[in-house]
DNA sequence: AACTGTGGCTTACACT
DNA sequence: AGTGTAAGCCACAGTT
């Protein structure tokens, strides 16, 4: 084993590759060869403080035979290893020519174990749950429990005898008879349970039929006519059954799990039931249980993100994880707690240029000759950590790592992580995917506001912590050995940060939402919202006795729509949409009923055993409007009373306690997370009742929602009329109105909040609003100058770059705009500046990248079958190149003259494109906008063309 | 037979 | 989740 350590790493391998250092980089003198680093480096991946290039420390490991024969897997390694083709050039002799084959001591990056595993929690072991699993070596359920005192994670093994089951309503007595069932070798016994039912409003018995282990639930649930909660995860069961709140802190304690922490004081619990005083008991009750899952803070683990870069011969082509066929050339890692490392490859060749930008701090680069040892450290790191966070990781980075470990002997005890069916899980830790997380369409919408809208690493970084991945002109296999240092470990602290930045606030929204929901680490950064509810639901269920009901028996209870959608392919009717008018108003007051939809549910009592009952105590039923459905209101409904606790905690409490300038920051942040989270829950659940693969289902309550909603909106309007206020547009839950008297605006919100008892709230105030007079559809100008715009083409992600840029420099000039007589001179200026762009274009003057036209693919390019969309004809061309197009890849494409009519941006050349088709689209785009401010392309363009063909004569 | 206009339909994207 | 806009494909009818 021989390995170097110098103090510039740059310094030593630009002279291998025979490129001679430029500039002034000296390594400092303390830091010259024969000063001992290696001392720090045994015992920590802590590794060299680096600044800039001149000090940066450097580990090459040049024989990684050597190293492998001291450890105990290294008969696996060949002798004399080949290295994959393409790597055959002897870096480690070079080396060793030129330090006059000086021999060193093994050195290992760490003396972390290579392989670790939870310790088993005994009794008395304090931490927090983080994971529950089924253990199939032990046939147990089990639960991985983080202990944040010494950052350990334990695994703790169920002690109760806790098996999977299901539930059927054939009696004991008659079960006997289905030998299948009972006969079956995986049949353990049956028990006769007590549940209420909801639905039918009434108790029951039914049969438990408990097997051996969870995969016989789902053979046996097909064996008797009818099943109940047999489609419920067994390691889900265990948290529904015993009460447990994933994300709390727990202690082992005889044998079992015990909650810490989740009493409420007795002051806590007087401001509660203060709080929540018109409320029933069962909900006062529910609230103050809750209270700790908002309060006790979150731990705090130590994280590690990784990324990987695979060669690859083809431009453009995703290497494939299943085949792992070419060689992982770099991995980039990066920690929470401040240390970066990337592990390359070394491929004699590389260019040893200095960066083109700079490298982070505290990074440590190490090059290996072996792939071999370039993985088996970065799994030694790996293996270590208790949270492991990757961007698709779950679909690339680990499944590659994993295969091509296999591939090139590596055992399989030695990787740190288990591919279940559709993620990847680790050993010892836990692994988080954030492309999955941040993919979640209402973490998206409801904690992100939209802010990125393509799920890369690079869209969401740059919206979130406004920077991007380095940019790289070639493909990564070709970039010079700095670059791709740079890149990759770029890319290693984006994914580490987007858990970081502010306080945390990805990482406690994660814990937050697993205590909300139930559900354990890696399926609440998994799952859609609708799981979320749904593990809520059941966990509620089970705490109340409650009988979960089938899907098919709510539909056939319950009924379906009574209304017709406006769109076809729909199943109910929604919003309602005020038509607008065209052209510019100033001073426009937006009315926003405060969270509608949640507030329905709540008020009206909306659940899914309440709308269309099969028995109300009392009959106290009131019906909804529109589409008949009637709803009781003597039993609490189970949605309402659950969105309507989370809709007044948020409200009431947190979003007050989120802006106490009397609390630190981070305690701030950590509240201000607190009603983020209440407010996806909150929004997601009105549309989860309308989703099919939601288990409750229930067509008649979304519709219900969508009716009250449209009734109170036209009865507001009707109110607003007889006060003489102006409305001019009104979408779903808002109102504009048009210069209002400020006492008819109260009187409007109060005759509000009698009537329906809700919140009209003043949005925002525009000093003025241009209308196109399509729906959906305006730009909105607040005092300052900030400016608003909704729905035009030219917000959409496939509009051309070119005339997006253009119209946001427009936006600007109508921004500027502080009364009716300045739109003399903004139209002057729209009218000179379209010109040019105009002429522009005619001429050429833009780019193929600020041409192109961004479209996703919904599918893959096989499916598009009813017709060819133009993005799909430029993907067929890509393919034809050669190049792997798959579902939800963006295609850049530019409208071209010929038969095809496009092309891809990467095939097409300037002088092809088709200057017709962009100046219609032009066209397009800026109509919208003139049409606000009562101008036509007509006058514009065409007394331009005119003047063009005179000037071009002349 | 080739072209043009129309309308239904598919697709993508944004708004609430 | 539904509602709304826009663009483009494609079959069809009618015209040249």
């Amino acid at each position: 084993m021989e390995r170097l350590y110098d103090n510039s790493l740059y310094e030593l391998l630009s002279e291998i590759s025979s490129s001679r250092r430029r500039g002034s980089s000296h390594p400092r003198d303390d830091d010259r060869e024969g000063a001992d680093l290696t001392g720090g480096m045994k015992a920590q991946p802590q590794l060299a403080t680096h600044q800039g290039l001149t000090t940066e420390k450097a580990v090459v490991n040049v024989d990684a035979e050597t190293w492998a024969e001291q450890h105990a897997w290294s008969t696996m390694v060949p002798q004399s290893s080949t290295p994959p083709a393409g790597y055959g050039d002897d870096l480690a002799g070079k080396l060793g020519s030129l330090l006059g084959g000086s021999r060193g001591a093994l050195e290992r990056l760490s003396a972390l174990p290579l392989t670790r595993k939870p310790l088993e929690a005994r009794d008395g072991v304090e931490g927090f749950l983080l994971q529950t699993m089924y253990d199939g070596e032990r046939g147990v359920a089990a639960a991985k429990i983080y202990d944040d005192r010494n950052g350990i994670v334990y695994v703790y093994f169920d002690r109760t005898g806790y098996m999977p089951y299901f539930l059927t309503d054939i009696p004991p007595d008659k079960l006997q008879e289905l030998h299948e069932v009972v006969r079956h070798k995986g049949f353990d016994h049956v028990e006769v349970v007590e549940k209420f039912d909801l639905l039918r409003w009434q108790r029951r018995k039914v049969t438990k039929i408990v097997v051996k282990t969870p995969d016989v639930v789902r053979v046996l649930r097909d064996k008797v006519p009818r099943a109940w909660e047999a489609n419920i995860k067994f390691h889900h069961n265990y948290i529904y059954d015993y009460g447990l709140v994933p994300g709390m802190k727990y202690r082992v304690g005889k044998g079992r799990l015990i909650l810490l922490g989740g009493e409420a004081s007795g002051d806590d619990e007087r401001h509660i039931r203060e709080i929540f005083s018109g409320e029933d008991e069962s909900t006062i009750e529910m609230a103050v249980k809750w209270l700790s899952l908002f309060e006790q803070p979150p731990p705090k683990p130590r994280r590690l993100a990784v990324d990987i870069e695979v060669f690859t011969p083809f431009k453009g082509r995703i290497p494939d994880p299943s085949t792992a066929s070419y060689p992982v050339i770099s991995v980039a890692m990066s920690s929470d707690e401040g240390w970066r490392a990337v592990y390359v490859l070394a491929r004699p060749g590389v260019p040893m240029n200095p960066p083109r930008g700079p490298l982070p701090e505290n990074l440590h680069v190490e090059i290996f000759d072996d792939e071999r040892a370039l993985i088996l450290e970065a799994f030694r790191l790996i293996s270590n950590y208790p949270v492991l966070l990757t961007f698709n990781g779950d679909n690339f980075d680990l499944p590659y790592l994993y295969n091509r470990a296999v591939k090139l002997g590596i055992p399989r005890e030695y990787i740190p992580f288990r591919a279940r069916s559709d993620y990847v899980t680790l050993e010892y830790g836990f692994h988080i995917d954030l492309y999955k997380f941040f993919s979640t369409k209402a973490v998206q919408a409801y904690a992100f506001g939209n802010a990125y809208q393509e799920f890369t690493l690079d869209a969401i970084a740059s919206a979130l912590l406004g920077e991007h991945k380095v940019e790289v002109e070639s493909t990564v296999s070709d970039l010079p050995f700095f670059e791709l240092v740079r890149y990759n470990v770029r890319d290693a602290d984006l994914t580490l940060r987007l858990t970081t930045f502010n306080n945390d606030l990805v990482w406690s929204l994660i814990i937050l939402l697993m205590r909300i929901s139930k559900l354990p680490l890696e399926d609440v950064t998994r799952s859609q919202v609708s799981a979320w509810v749904k593990s809520l639901f059941y966990w509620e269920h089970r705490r109340r006795g409650y009988l979960i009901p089938s899907r098919e028996e709510i539909i056939r209870l319950k009924g379906t729509t009574r209304s017709e959608a406006l769109i076809k392919g729909k199943k109910y009717q929604g919003a309602l949409v005020l038509d607008p008018p065209s052209g510019i108003y100033f001073n426009i007051v937006v009315l926003d009923f405060a969270s509608l939809y949640p507030s329905i549910i709540k008020r009206w009592n909306l659940s899914y055993e309440t709308v269309n009952p099969v028995y109300c105590p009392e009959s106290k039923l009131v019906e909804v409007p529109d589409v008949g459905h009637k709803v009781c209101m003597s039993i609490p409904g189970l949605t309402s009373q659950i969105v309507g606790l989370l809709r007044d905690y948020r409200v009431k409490i947190y979003k007050k306690k989120a802006k106490d300038k009397s609390l630190p920051d981070d305690v701030r942040a950590w509240y201000n997370t607190v009603q983020a989270a209440m407010k996806v829950y909150i929004n997601a659940s009105y549309g989860v009742f309308g989703a099919e693969s939601f288990p409750f289902y229930a067509p008649p309550v979304a519709e219900s929602v969508t009716a009250i909603g449209r009734y109170t909106i036209k009865q507001t309007l009707q109110k607003a009329g007889e006060l003489g206020l102006r409305v001019l547009y009104g979408d779903t839950d808002s109102l504009f109105i048009w210069n209002p008297d400020e006492d008819k605006l109260r009187e409007l919100q109060e005759y509000v909040e009698k009537n329906f008892g809700l919140d009209l709230e003043v949005d925002k105030v525009y000093k003025f609003v241009t209308f196109s007079g399509l729906k959906k559809n305006y730009i909105g100008a607040y005092e300052d100058g900030s400016i608003d715009v909704k729905g035009m083409v030219a917000k959409k992600r496939n509009t051309p770059e070119f005339l997006k840029k253009e119209f946001s420099e427009m936006l600007a000039v109508i921004g500027s705009v502080k009364s009716p007589e300045d739109f003399i001179k903004v139209r002057r200026v729209i009218r000179e500046r379209l010109r040019k762009v105009y002429h522009g274009l005619r001429d050429l003057e833009f780019n193929l990248d600020e041409l192109a036209i961004r479209m996703a693919l919904n599918k893959p390019v096989e499916a598009y079958t009813k017709n060819t969309p133009q993005h799909v004809k430029a993907a067929r061309q890509l393919i034809r190149a050669g190049v792997q197009v798959l579902p939800g890849d963006v295609i850049s494409f530019v409208k071209v003259k010929g038969k095809e009519g496009v092309k891809p941006v990467q095939l097409a050349r300037l002088p092809e494109v088709d200057v017709e088709k962009y100046v219609e689209s032009m066209r397009n785009v800026f109509e919208q906008l003139l049409l606000a401010i009562s101008m036509s392309w007509d006058e514009i363009i065409g007394s331009s063309r005119l003047e063009a063909f005179f000037s071009r004569r002349g």
